[in-house]
DNA sequence: CGCCGAACATACCATGAGTATGGAGAGGTG
DNA sequence: CACCTCTCCATACTCATGGTATGTTCGGCG
């Protein structure tokens, strides 16, 4: 049986946890001190640093937090059912509408590189995100639906694309607005790409 | 007749931007202290502080620095002769290349955002680098080269897209290579865009 | 019951950004 | 030349904050 006391410390833990991406999220990496954060899960820093080893790792923390949510939610349509090109392109609308959270944004896409380091951040994301767009451009390489381009490259091309695309959706007037033109903008450009009849003029 | 105090001020002045930017781009703007950045231009905190209201100002004039110097390269590229094809692909090459500078690629790109907010650094690139990009665009299409795409979303999409490559080169073992690659892939989507030819098999 | 250790709280230290103040010397004014 | 002033910069602080060291509580278990 599950003693009381793991009870208590796990929820500590996710308070902890929670209260960061909050304050990150508002104030940012460095504009946020560990007091405030421990304030508001209502513990002491001593709590804090018991469950981790210091302000980085609790941004890392906060940063599997955000980034599994997206995660789940793209890979449920990712490798759902439909064809490789639908399943595609639910992913990259599903990936737009999650731009428009502002935990994903600031935290995931615009500090963890710095906080993280680059390093830390790109291996972070080859098993999340990035990786749910490079199987997806390989899936309609594979399939036939797209001209075969050197899929790292492009895939890497495309996230970054996204990402900086996702900051201008959420800082614009009209979110919603932006975030169709630029879907609009991406899939004639991978229209573009596909290949359902045989090639004409290329070259 | 310029006084010599205005001389050695103005020395001072840069010493302290050349500083910032060789340490910000090594060891980043948090991993960076303003006594470092005063000890290596040979001076103390007193004269930061009186060049600048404080470090991020000191980080901002750092990134004035390093952004007009690409800049200059570019704008030279951009407004020169040839054709507006010639002179785009020549931008994308040169931008290429200017993002395996560390100090573009660190100060200008990765940490501006975040140290400067990401509001002043969209502020500040619209009159640069990426003004350059979303005008050699507009260029483009006034000249009929490339489809009429709407402009200020694929501009922000492409900047975005070399901005992340340019950090996918510069970590790369052979950076030079991955280079080629990325260029290769870009030029390969905008010949996609163009229409020297009379459509065919457009929707 | 009594002890052990996980789960915290409290008190402290070190670093670094920002400030307050003092001084030195160039350039102007009588 | 004497004196004054104002820029330019150095020195010596304050204060916030990340991190550490140590104390305290309490649930679980023998």
């Amino acid at each position: 049986m599950r003693s009381r006391r793991l009870d208590y410390s796990e929820s500590t833990r996710s308070a902890l946890v929670d209260s960061a991406v909050e304050l990150f999220t508002k104030r940012g990496y460095a504009g946020t001190s560990l007091d405030e954060i421990a304030k508001r899960a209502r513990v002491t820093k001593g709590a804090l640093y018991h469950h981790f080893s210091g302000k980085q790792a609790l941004f890392e923390a906060a940063f599997d937090q955000v980034e599994s949510l997206v995660y789940d939610r793209l890979d449920k349509i990712m490798t759902g059912e439909g064809t490789p090109w639908e399943r595609a392109l639910g992913g990259l609308n599903a990936f737009i509408r999650a731009c428009l959270d502002p935990a994903y944004q600031r935290i995931a896409i615009h500090e963890a590189p710095v906080v993280m380091g680059w390093e830390r951040w790109r291996e972070a994301e080859e098993r999340c995100s990035f990786g749910l767009v490079r199987s997806g451009l390989q899936s309609l390489i594979d399939a036939g639906e797209v001209e075969p381009v050197p899929v790292e490259v492009t895939a890497r091309l495309l996230f970054g694309a996204l990402s900086s695309a996702a900051t201008e959706i959420a800082s614009s007037p009209d979110p919603k607005k932006v975030g169709a033109e630029i879907e609009d903008v991406i899939v004639r450009m991978l229209v573009r790409l596909r290949r359902t009849e045989p090639d004409v003029s290329i070259g």
